[in-house]
RNA sequence: GCCACCCUAGCUCAGUCGGUAGAGCAGCUGAUUCGUAAUCAGCAGGUCGUCGGUUCGAAUCCGACGGGUGGCUCCA
C-alpha cells in the first residue's frame, strides 16, 4: 500500500500523504468558515476526515443544500448540548434537519415552553462562542451503548439497539456528546445565524401509545441576512394564511357550536359553487354521471362495508324511533362509496355498463380528533368533488389515465405548479390479502410513470381497503395538504357482493376506483386562498366587478352601469357611498375585485367608464360595449 | 385525544405590583360631493371564553371545562 494518495481537486490533482486531513487540501492554510465540509468520492464527510485513498474531493459550502443542511443539524446539536446543560436531567433522542430548519426531541423532566428558548438561545451563543472543537469518534456499536447506559440515555440506547453497523459514530463538542451519522461543522463557531422557532409535543417514534417527548423547532442559515429573509418570508406567509383572509374576505366563518365545521358565507358559497360548476362541466366531458344519495344510513351498511369496524371512531352517530334510546343506529355518512354500491347493486348490471363513473358532491361528516382541526384544511363537515368508477379488472389503466388526465388538467388551469404525486401502500390494518394488495399498488405506480409522473412511494399509507394515488400541494408555510386522489379497491365488491354479467354470459366482480380531483373543497379552497393570496382567478371571484360613483351626481349612471354588467351575468355591485374615490378604490384592493369601474361626471356625459384592474397603477378609458367584451374575453377553464 | 401556548368591543391589540376596562379600524349619526389604496366630527359598543376557587377585592393568581394556535397522531 503506498504512503500517498492521489487527490482530485476540480480540475487539478495532487499527491498527499496517506492520512492527511480533508481540510488540509481543501483550505490549504486558508481560514474559510464558509466552507463547512466536503465530499469525497460523492460521500459527505466532516473536513477532519483522513483522506485513505485516492479521491474525489469537493468543498460543500453553507449556503449549499447540503451544506446548510450540515450546518442546521450542527445547530441541533448545539441547542441539544445548551438544553442539557441548562436542563440536568433532560434525556436527548433524535434531532434531524427538516425543511427550512431542525428539530430535537426531549425527555425532560417537565415540557420545554416558549419561556424557555430565549435562555437556550443565549446559552446556545456563548457555546458556538467558545468555538468548541466538534469531534467525531467512532467506536463499537456495544461500548457506545455501554457509554449512553452509563449517562442515562436511554433513547440514545434503544437507537443504537437497532442499529445493524457494528460500529457507530459518536460526536463531542466539549464535554458533550451525541450518537450521529455526522457531518457536522469542523466547531461551533461556524454556527453564526439560527433562531429557535416553537415547542411541540411529539411522541417518541411518532406512536401515540409512546412517551410525549417535548420537541423544540429552531432554524439556521449561512448568514444573518439569510435568516431574516427567511423570518421575513414566515411572516408574508402568515398574512397569506386563508384563516386570515377568509375572515377579511368574508368568505368563511367558523364558530364554536360546531367545531371544524365551516360556514361558508354568500362570498365564500359563489368560490364553493363555482367549483362545483366547473367540476360539473368537466364531468360531462370525461364521461360523469352525477348522483345524488343519502346523508344517513343504518349501521347494517357500515358493517356491511367495514366502515363499523374500521372507521367508527371516525363517524357521527345518530338514531331514530327504533334505536329506542339504545345504541345508535344510524351514522351519518363519512364517505360516499357505500352509498354507490347500492345503486350499482339496485339493477343487474352488465359488462357493457361498465365502466360506470358516478359522482356525488354529498356533504361528509367525519369526526375528526379536536387536535388536528386547521381552519378549512382539516373539517369535520365537507364535500368532495368523489366519484366511484365501477369498472372490469382489464379497465384500470385507463381509468386511472382517465383520472390523472384530470387532474394534470385541473391543476395547470389552476396554476399550481408543486403538484406532488404519492402511491400509498398496505398499511397494518387492511383489508384482503396482501398478495393483491401488491398487485394493485404494482398497477397504480405503474400508471404514474406511464403518466410521465414523478411520483414517491408512501409506505403503509394506503386507506383499508386499498392503495392509493395521494396528490398533495403546499400551503402558504409549505405545509403539504392531499387533496386529489385516486384508489383502487377490490374489497367493497366483495363485501357487497356485486358484480355484473359478462360477454360470455358468466358472472363477474367489478372493481372500484375511489376518487376526487380537488379533494374536500373545504380544504381545496383553503389551499387556493393561500396559493392566490385571496386573488382569485376571475371566473372564481366572489365579486366580478365593482362599480367606483365619484359623486352623488352620477348614482343614476353607475348603477345603470351595475346592472348592465349584471344581466351581462356577471358578478357586479356598485359603491355609491358618499366617500372619497381613494378610499372606494382602496376598499376594492382589499377585497381583491378584480375589475374596478371608476365613473365621474366626465364617463357619465360620454357613456364610459374608466377601468382599473386590481393591483392594476393605470386606468383606462373605454365604452359600456367595450367592457362588457373585455368581461367575456376573461377565460373560463373546463 | 396528547404536549405547549393563547382567549379583553365585530376585527387587530393595550391594560404596570390584584384596586371592578382603553385605543385604532369597523358600526351608527352628522358634515363634506370629492378623479384611482384611508375626509372630518360626534355617538354607541365589553358579565375581560365559561364555571369554580384564593382574596376585603380578580381581566390579572389557581383549577376545571369550552374554543383556538403550533406540533404529535389521524386524514380529503
Amino acid at each position: 500500500m503506498s504512503s500517498e494518495v492521489t487527490v482530485t481537486l476540480g480540475a487539478s490533482r495532487r499527491v498527499v500523504p496517506r492520512g492527511t486531513a480533508v481540510r488540509d487540501v481543501l483550505l490549504d492554510g486558508n481560514k474559510r468558515r464558509d466552507i463547512v465540509a466536503a465530499r469525497v468520492n460523492g460521500k459527505l464527510v466532516d473536513l477532519s476526515r483522513a483522506l485513505e485513498e485516492d479521491a474525489t474531493v469537493e468543498p460543500v459550502t453553507a449556503d449549499s443544500p447540503e451544506g446548510i443542511d450540515i450546518l442546521r443539524h450542527s445547530t441541533a446539536h448545539l441547542m441539544a448540548m445548551a438544553v442539557q446543560e441548562l436542563y440536568p436531567g433532560t434525556q436527548v433522542t433524535i434531532g434531524p434537519t427538516i425543511e427550512d430548519g431542525f428539530y430535537y426531541d426531549f425527555a425532560p423532566k417537565a415540557p420545554f415552553t416558549v419561556e424557555d428558548l430565549p435562555k437556550i438561545e443565549a446559552r446556545m451563543r456563548e457555546l458556538a462562542k467558545a468555538n468548541l472543537r466538534v469531534e467525531r469518534i467512532e467506536v463499537p456499536r456495544d461500548e457506545a451503548i455501554g457509554k449512553f447506559q452509563a449517562m442515562g440515555e436511554r433513547y440514545k440506547v434503544e437507537i443504537l439497539q437497532d442499529i445493524p453497523e457494528q460500529t457507530v459514530s459518536i460526536y463531542r463538542q466539549g464535554e458533550w456528546m451525541d450518537l450521529c451519522r455526522g457531518p457536522h461543522v469542523p466547531s461551533t463557531g461556524y454556527i453564526k445565524a439560527f433562531k429557535l422557532l416553537n415547542v411541540a409535543g411529539a411522541y417518541w417514534r411518532g406512536d401515540e401509545h409512546n412517551a410525549m417527548l417535548s420537541r423544540i423547532y429552531g432554524t439556521a442559515f449561512a448568514s444573518k441576512e439569510a435568516l431574516e429573509e427567511h423570518l421575513k418570508l414566515l411572516e408574508l406567509a402568515r398574512q397569506r394564511d386563508h384563516r386570515k383572509l377568509g375572515r377579511e374576505m368574508g368568505l368563511f366563518l367558523f364558530d364554536p357550536l360546531s367545531p371544524g365545521s365551516p360556514f361558508f358565507l354568500p362570498r365564500g358559497a359563489i368560490v364553493y359553487n363555482e367549483l362545483i360548476v366547473y367540476m360539473r362541466r368537466l364531468y360531462r366531458r370525461y364521461g360523469f354521471d352525477e348522483v345524488i344519495t343519502p346523508q344517513v344510513f343504518k349501521n347494517d351498511l357500515w358493517k356491511t362495508s367495514g366502515h363499523w369496524e374500521f372507521f367508527r371512531e371516525n363517524m357521527f352517530l345518530t338514531s331514530d324511533e327504533e334505536s329506542a334510546g339504545a345504541e345508535p343506529n344510524y351514522a351519518f355518512k363519512p364517505m360516499n362509496c357505500p352509498g354507490h354500491t347500492v345503486i350499482f347493486a339496485a339493477e343487474k348490471r352488465s359488462y357493457r355498463d361498465l365502466p360506470l363513473r358516478l359522482a356525488d358532491f354529498g356533504r361528509l361528516h367525519r369526526n375528526e380528533r379536536s387536535g388536528t382541526l386547521h381552519g378549512l384544511e382539516r373539517v369535520r363537515s365537507m364535500a368532495q368533488d368523489d366519484a366511484h368508477i365501477f369498472c372490469t379488472p382489464e379497465q384500470i389503466e385507463s381509468e386511472v389515465d382517465l383520472n390523472l388526465r384530470m387532474v394534470r388538467e385541473v391543476y395547470a388551469s389552476l396554476g399550481f405548479e408543486a403538484v406532488e404525486f404519492k402511491l400509498a401502500t398496505m398499511p397494518a390494518e387492511h383489508m384482503g390479502s396482501e398478495e393483491q394488495w401488491r398487485e394493485n399498488e404494482a398497477k397504480l405506480g405503474n400508471a404514474l410513470s406511464r403518466n410521465g409522473l414523478q411520483w414517491e412511494e408512501n409506505p403503509g399509507e394506503g386507506a383499508f381497503y386499498g392503495p392509493k394515488i395521494e396528490i398533495y400541494v403546499p400551503d402558504a408555510l409549505k405545509r403539504k395538504w392531499q387533496v386529489a386522489t385516486i384508489q383502487l379497491d377490490y374489497n367493497l365488491p366483495e363485501r357487497f357482493d356485486l358484480s355484473y354479467t359478462t360477454a360470455a354470459g358468466s358472472e363477474a366482480r367489478p372493481v372500484m376506483i375511489h376518487r376526487a380531483i380537488l379533494g374536500s373543497l373545504e380544504r381545496f379552497i383553503g389551499v387556493l386562498i393561500e396559493h392566490t393570496g385571496g386573488v382569485f382567478p376571475f371566473w372564481l371571484a366572489p365579486e366580478q366587478v365593482r362599480v367606483l360613483s365619484l359623486s352623488e351626481k352620477v348614482e343614476g349612471y353607475a348603477s345603470e352601469v351595475a346592472q348592465l354588467v349584471k344581466r351581462e351575468g356577471f358578478r357586479a355591485s356598485a359603491d355609491l357611498r358618499n366617500e372619497k374615490l381613494g378610499f372606494k378604490v382602496r376598499e376594492a384592493e382589499l377585497g381583491k375585485v378584480p375589475y374596478m369601474v371608476v365613473v365621474g361626471e366626465r364617463e357619465a356625459e360620454a357613456r364610459t367608464v374608466s377601468l382599473r384592474m386590481l393591483r392594476g397603477a393605470k386606468n383606462e378609458a373605454m365604452s359600456l360595449e367595450g367592457l362588457v367584451r373585455r368581461l367575456k374575453d376573461e377565460p373560463l377553464p373546463g
